[in-house]
DNA sequence: GCAACCAGATTGGTAAACCAATTCATTTAA
DNA sequence: TTAAATGAATTGGTTTACCAATCTGGTTGC
């Protein structure tokens, strides 16, 4: 059953990719929040309303709607409307469970996998980040660190300064992936509900190690500094 | 806009992670699929059949199928039915295009993570590929040397053994992340179609190179062995 | 015997009507 | 003046019915 997986095609076939049907409803709504900036937590119009002004029928719609919420980049609320959440990442989760027969994705999968493609991405942020996404490594970090001087959860503002690193690495493909894998990570670190006060100021320390050594365009430290935060993350996590 | 990519979730608010609504209707297709032991090709019964059968309305069999569809696990044909293709795997065109607001994702970025997650797996699948795993790569690496032996197109049973690679690896989340990067490294070099005999040959000395490190548990070696592969597959692309 | 053909059943796709929950402006009572 | 109450309008969700393409199986004509 599960090789059913690996099958991509039977041979004799050709492999057809499939080129997005153009106008499509998806693209079309996306157009929509780009043009009126729209930002997290506005309204979409409601679907009547889109359905007149595509000039498509209300099914279409809300199918562009189903995908998109689907995608996490909308939600949309029961007799109310669809909001923009702005998250934009697909959990792993289920999608892996849909895609392959995975019963339990398991955390060391996930953990292991997290290093890899951070340790990369740290290096090569390093060494052609632009000067935007260290802006935005910057800011990340900034508000990661605001979070826990004000005792506030930090969790998030953790994984978004990672994420912040991976966007550093100005690979396109990679962050894509390290978004897909984040809320995952989330969502086995909240089960675990980690949060130490000491701890938590030594984490700031570390990321600002890391953030220098990009900024330094020091590679190799960046990947030192990168290797100390995950060890002593990695102590912590294997109780 | 792009920055929106980032933002996760507002500080205030908790991280929910959407566990899946268990009796999906996702769910119980696939679990049909396997019950049946339907294989590729096969046809899904109606959606009015699977309507009557699951209890539940044909709106909800129909969203379940459009995103079985998404995943590339079934493709829909109208008015005939829906079929089980055995792809089981998203673009990442499409997908990322959709989340994030890649214009063009570019193909370095492409073989830059296929390498990064390749040369990790090789190894650990030196170190730690089950019987079976090895198994099912031996058999890949079979079906791509018949492949080139017929002189059929073996892109696609390329990638397979690629993949086989990194299941071997027995880390389910870098297997899930592969395989949402396949469709678009195919697509991408079907567009340059390459086909050289001699080229051909030499790729299966490389293949058998690495299948054999691996048999032999010989991290190192078959680092080296994947290296040489990307190495001569590189320079060939870089035209 | 065999191929062409032609209805009727079946398919996915679509549109319209309906439902219940929510929203929101207006009204009403304190 | 303010806050609670109300009800019409609006929302997403669901059901229903219908459409056109397709498939199927038997019949017809050679």
């Amino acid at each position: 059953m599960i090789e059913h997986g690996l099958k991509l095609v039977t041979p004799e076939q050709e492999y057809e990719i499939d080129v997005a049907p153009e106008t499509d409803v998806v693209s079309e709504i996306r157009a929509l929040i780009k043009k009126h900036n729209l930002d997290a937590g506005d309204k979409l119009p409601s679907e009547r309303k889109l359905s007149e002004k595509l000039g498509v029928s209300r099914n279409q719609i809300r199918a562009g709607i189903q995908k998109l919420e689907f995608y996490g980049i909308i939600e949309t609320l029961p007799q109310s409307g669809s909001i923009i959440t702005g998250i934009g990442v697909p959990s792993i989760n289920t999608m892996m469970n849909d895609i392959l027969d995975l019963d339990t994705p398991d955390f060391n999968s996930l953990v292991e996998t997290r290093v890899i493609i951070e340790s990369h991405a740290v290096q090569m942020a390093a060494t052609r980040c632009t000067k935007e996404s260290l802006k935005q490594l910057e800011k990340a970090h900034q508000n990661f660190v605001d979070c826990i001087t004000n005792g506030l959860p930090s969790l998030i503002e953790d994984m978004k300064f990672h994420l912040a690193i991976v966007k550093a690495s100005e690979n396109s493909v990679l962050y894509g992936l390290m978004k897909i894998i984040v809320p995952d990570i989330i969502g086995h670190f909240n089960k675990e509900d980690i949060c130490d006060r000491t701890q938590a100021i030594k984490l700031v320390g570390e990321h600002t190690d890391i953030v220098e050594a990009i900024k330094n365009k020091k590679s190799d430290d960046a990947l030192e500094a990168l290797n100390i935060h995950f060890a002593a993350l990695r102590k912590y996590t294997k109780k």
